[in-house]
DNA sequence: ATGCCAGGTAACACCTGA
């Protein structure tokens, strides 16, 4: 059975990172990157730099902020755009395409929601309670389905450097990680921690303070899985070497493998 | 207690991020 690498990739101005993106491409070699924070609009997204790369693109941009899409050696299918829910919302946060014909993708970017107390943590526990009802309804369609990308939830105190230096922060408020677990609980499986159950696994470290020298880090990206996604991993992890080149985004990849 | 760094936009400073 054929297996896909799968890997979500905030990559912080999918421009500013291009020459980055198209090395770690040919190096990894994913089949399919659910990309968050492009920072364009479609039509400025660099497709023919990633479609000589070999791969296809779905996008769902932004001006200046926000902003998702798929790239994918198969061809993408049934591409939705915008996370249902609120017809007001106009950003860009959420792609969904089916690849490899049967495996549905999403690629996620949950809001930061800092700081606390203000209308951003409000948006952001209204977007995950919209994310969780979205994904309960797919989950009835039984598919191979996986939802990957930066979460902006350190689910566990495990997943940070420091607890008492982020406690007042939007990623780890309680309301925050009770929504991130009703959303696992819906019957997901989150492929990292399938295969790795350590503390101090990070997939983000700010670009200030030294804090990638003295890995000062969280874990904030993630990939999810539906019971039938599940059964066909093989292998997930974290692919820290983007973040140590020059010109890196601050999160780093993390991946999944499964059998298709 | 605050800014540290980086990106984008529009302008030669400000906003946002996590």
């Amino acid at each position: 059975m054929p297996k896909i690498k799968v890997a979500t990739f905030n990559v912080n101005s999918v421009k500013a990172r291009l020459p980055n993106l198209l090395v770690w491409l040919k190096e990894f070699a994913p089949d399919v990157v659910l990309l968050q924070e492009i920072k364009c609009m479609d039509d400025g997204f660099p497709r023919m730099e990633f479609e000589d790369a070999g791969y296809n693109i779905a996008t769902h941009g932004q001006k200046t902020y926000n902003g998702v899409a798929i790239l994918s050696k198969s061809p993408i299918e049934d591409v939705a755009r915008g996370l249902p829910g609120d017809d007001t919302d106009v950003q860009a946060r959420y792609i969904e395409g089916t690849v490899y014909g049967s495996v549905r993708v999403a690629s996620i970017y949950l809001p930061n929601g800092n700081p606390v107390g203000t209308e951003k943590f409000t948006y952001k526990l209204n977007w995950m309670q919209r994310l969780r009802a979205h994904i309960k309804q797919q989950l009835f369609n039984d598919e191979i389905a996986l939802w990957g990308g930066d979460y902006n939830v350190i689910p566990t105190d495990g997943d940070v450097w420091n607890v008492a230096a982020m406690k007042d922060d939007a990623l780890m408020q309680p309301e925050s990680r009770a929504n991130f677990r009703a959303i696992l609980h819906l019957g997901l499986t989150d492929a990292l921690r399938s295969f790795h159950t350590q503390d101090h696994m990070y997939s983000f470290w700010d670009y200030q303070a030294g804090a990638w020298q003295k890995d000062h880090g969280f874990l904030i990206d993630h990939i999810l899985c539906s019971p039938q996604a599940a059964d066909r991993l093989t292998n997930a992890g974290i692919d820290k070497n983007p973040r140590g080149q020059e010109k890196a985004s601050d999160h780093t990849p993390v991946w999944c493998e499964i059998n298709v």
